[in-house]
DNA sequence: GCCAACGTTGGC
DNA sequence: GCCAACGTTGGC
């Protein structure tokens, strides 16, 4: 899961109540569907730093709540606000994550140089996704790297 | 700041 | 339903 550190970063996460902050913001339509179908309390990922000077994996997380409307989305203030989105009808999700362990910044271009992590979604030409699945091949190798 | 890659929008 | 135009992402 990517975050920019300017808005999010790994340090603000294990500064939060219970090391716990909503994913807000997401606003592509296959990261909310990875997030909102697919993720579940007691699922873990890995916190990534992106557009920023050092762009990598920063700490594990973990899913603690289903996902649930993104309240920015009804905040016309918020520049992730979004006028098509209604209470009846949400258009965006957010999960709750608690920051499990901050690990040393595993930068991009360490990932990019193991054949292992050759196919991994997140590394995939042209990627843009803020929200990509992890093989149980790819967890474990990285945590390997972490470790 | 550049730019490749991709998603979204909207006219037709 | 096609696709051109436009906007965004994000590494460099």
């Amino acid at each position: 899961m990517k975050s920019e550190p300017d808005e999010v970063s790994i340090d603000d996460l294990a500064a939060a109540p219970r090391a716990t902050l909503p994913w807000f913001g997401v606003r592509n339509f296959q990261a909310r569907n990875f997030m909102r179908d697919q993720m579940k309390p007691g699922d873990r990922a890995f916190f990534y730093h992106s557009s920023c000077p050092a762009p990598g994996i920063a700490g594990i997380i973990e899913i603690r709540q289903k996902a649930y409307p993104d309240a920015t989305q009804f905040d016309p203030k918020s520049s992730y606000f979004d006028p098509r989105a209604t209470l009846a009808a949400p258009r965006w999700f957010n999960v709750d994550v608690t920051l499990l362990q901050k690990t040393r910044l595993l930068p991009l271009a360490e990932l990019r140089q193991h054949a292992a992590l050759s196919e991994m979604r997140l590394l995939a030409r042209g990627n843009r996704l803020s929200i990509t699945p992890v093989t149980a091949q790819e967890w474990r190798h990285i945590i390997k790297l972490l470790s």
